[in-house]
DNA sequence: GACATAGGTCCAGTGTCTGGACAAAAGTGT
DNA sequence: ACACTTTTGTCCAGACACTGGACCTATGTC
């Protein structure tokens, strides 16, 4: 077995992430030689995975042609499921939404019957695109719940009963014959997506769903960050108003969640006249300027910026980012509020903290880079061209 | 510029980790033929950086002979800086004390005098010892604040006047020649020691440091991660009793540090009869078995113990250990206390959480690592063994 | 002493990468 | 139009490194 030293694969990494433009660029960052190189990038042309551009430098020669990544040689099927709702999308491989369709099914009617339905959604928003199996070259899951690392199956999941080590991927396989399908964490997916939309370069990024429920996904360089077995992030249950007789879903008082989440918010504005259920709901009044619920938000900002506030100082992030059908204005002038008060100055000094800049297509874009980044890896590409 | 396909420092990792521990593992994991085997042990076993023992396996046929990683090949100097003294060791590749110091000399004084008292201390020492320092293979220094994870100075530390900034491995470096002089964060340190004697394979382990202060180590996938710029893990500012009065050593009120640090328990203690300063002397009172000192440490265990619920539910660590001069049964009992009640049992269900093994030495025995880690790492052997 | 396992070494063959030379392509200037 | 520059493609001999089989030695057990 001949050992590969420098194979395509690494030549791909390296464009895939910007490392490498030009195969002047290529020829430095390797120390390859130029035939070398020429064979490298033929048999990536040849697949593909790499596409040539022009560049319009003027340097008093021939200009350098670009190189990137093709990520219109195949699809990804990206499924973000939510309590009562599921988004599914069809990407390119650089997380360019091409079509996407929404279906109402709650999480509790347990995974079998959930799963059903978001196969056979799959499979018409496939056909009505003309895309087949054959097209993706791979499918990802985002649940709302921890998903242990190692297995892609729920662990533990408090919220999805009957969903506890259910083999998710084998389930959706069955209708996608030969597509690897992966899963994650939603708020695990989102941040992915965050960061490869638009922090692409952070050490650290950190950022908070809130949503009907309240949690974190962490990606540190550029790897999803999902803890032991899976439960990292999940800050919707610690303990901030000890005396609180909320009680939260989890069947303990004084959560954040029973205090700041959605759920909490809509309970607030139901008692005023607004009758609301759902994080989501939160979200289409406070886009439509309910005054109530922007107060409610920023009032539950502040109160997620004091766990914000130790999340800040352990992990010392340098980019938290507020997503979730919350994400808003108040919402982030609240949590801005108690964070600076409380952290200390030098956690905050280089921290950005601002809005996700992807919306509801957060984890599907999370998605879309997982399969990517699994599907390109050095080693994939350098085992699939000979 | 010929490549390096599979080189001496790759089976070197493998050695060195545990994942072949025989020549036959080696062939098995590499897949190289055992020419090419054999030729990489003859340089590693040349170098001295791997040696030959004896395995009592009986397997009918003649004894595999095991491989291991050569820790008396040089030496590590480390020095673990901390408030009001300095511990300073040589120790073996395997992080060994074989001679050790302790210098009295508070970090007030400013980078200047203290690191010159540590240079001329260390100096000492290696002469003591008959090391000269090209018997060295590294040097670790950690101090009491944050580190930049890349220019390896002190990051805006808040209770290091004068120290921002400065080039400490420089410093150091002039009493050393040619030795690489490496920094870190004590608790992160702490934190990599423990890893490497006790917890090899976990996933993610956290070290909580307590002692005159209070800070948190964090490693992940056997790597210390210290955040953006070097302020990861400090928990001791974290607000936990808003209506406080006690005013911490950061300006602020409330925080982690006020109330349950060694300072804040030698206060108390002070006020009690026994008139101690440091995290220190109540870990001596602890040892001698006073009542007071246990009851109030345990006391400070539960204040800790409320902001370790967060830092699980948020990590998910594997492990969980107690380190610093207060590390002790109550301590431990207080933390286990509040830790098990507040978070999730989801996040504590197959947490462990111990005293951590190491004691006085866990920084020692991580700068050790780290040194270990950065000169035999296999880019570095490759590069040395030709 | 027969047999089993671990390990060393020789050697021809294979395949990959180098590095220099040369040429073509695609620009810019006079 | 012509010379010059920069980027890229291609050819080729030589240098290396690794394979994989054969054969041998060392060190065990039964």
């Amino acid at each position: 077995m001949g050992p590969v030293p420098t194979g395509p694969g690494d030549i791909l990494d390296l464009i895939r992430h910007g490392r490498a433009t030009t195969r002047g660029d290529v020829l430095e960052v390797t120390g390859l030689s130029r035939m070398t190189v020429a064979q490298r990038l033929d048999a990536l042309l040849g697949a593909g995975m790499v596409v040539e551009g022009e560049t319009g430098q003027a340097t008093g020669g021939r200009r350098r042609r670009s190189l990137s990544f093709n990520t219109s040689q195949s699809r990804v099927l990206a499924a973000a499921v939510d309590t009562t709702h599921t988004r599914i999308a069809i990407t390119d491989l650089g997380g360019a939404v091409l079509a996407d369709t929404e279906i109402d099914v709650t999480v509790e009617a347990g995974p079998s019957e959930v799963l059903d339905r978001i196969s056979s959604s799959m499979v018409a928003l496939l056909d009505k695109q003309d895309v087949t199996p054959g097209d993706l070259c791979g499918a990802g899951l985002s649940l709302p719940g921890p998903v242990d690392p190692v297995s892609g199956r729920p662990s533990q999941p408090p919220i999805l009963p009957g969903w506890d080590a259910y083999p998710v991927a084998e389930h959706l396989q069955a209708d996608l014959p030969g597509v690897p399908v992966l899963t994650a964490n939603d708020a695990d997916a989102a941040a992915l997506g965050e960061y490869a939309a638009g922090h692409a370069g952070a050490r650290s990024l950190c950022l908070v769903k809130v949503a009907t429920g309240i949690g974190t996904g962490i990606v540190i360089d550029g790897r999803s960050y999902s803890g032991a077995d899976g439960g990292a992030g999940d800050i919707g249950h610690v303990r901030v108003s000890p005396n609180s007789e909320a009680l939260c879903q989890c069947g303990m008082q004084g959560c954040l969640a029973a205090v700041a989440s959605g759920r909490a918010v809509a309970r607030e504005l139901t008692a005023l006249g607004h009758p609301v259920s759902s994080g989501r709901d939160v979200g289409e009044l406070l886009a439509a300027g309910n005054a109530d619920a922007a107060r409610l938000t920023q009032q539950a900002g502040r109160r997620i910026g004091e766990v914000m506030a130790t999340v800040v100082c352990l992990l010392n992030p340098e980019v938290v980012l507020i997503g979730g059908a919350m994400a808003s204005a108040p919402l982030l002038a609240g949590i801005r509020e108690t964070l600076y008060r409380i952290a200390l100055p030098r956690a905050t000094r280089h921290l950005a903290l601002q809005l996700g800049s992807l919306g509801e297509d957060a984890a599907v874009v999370g998605l879309t880079r997982m399969v990517v980044d699994h599907e390109f890896s050095a080693e994939a590409v350098n085992a699939k061209l000979r």
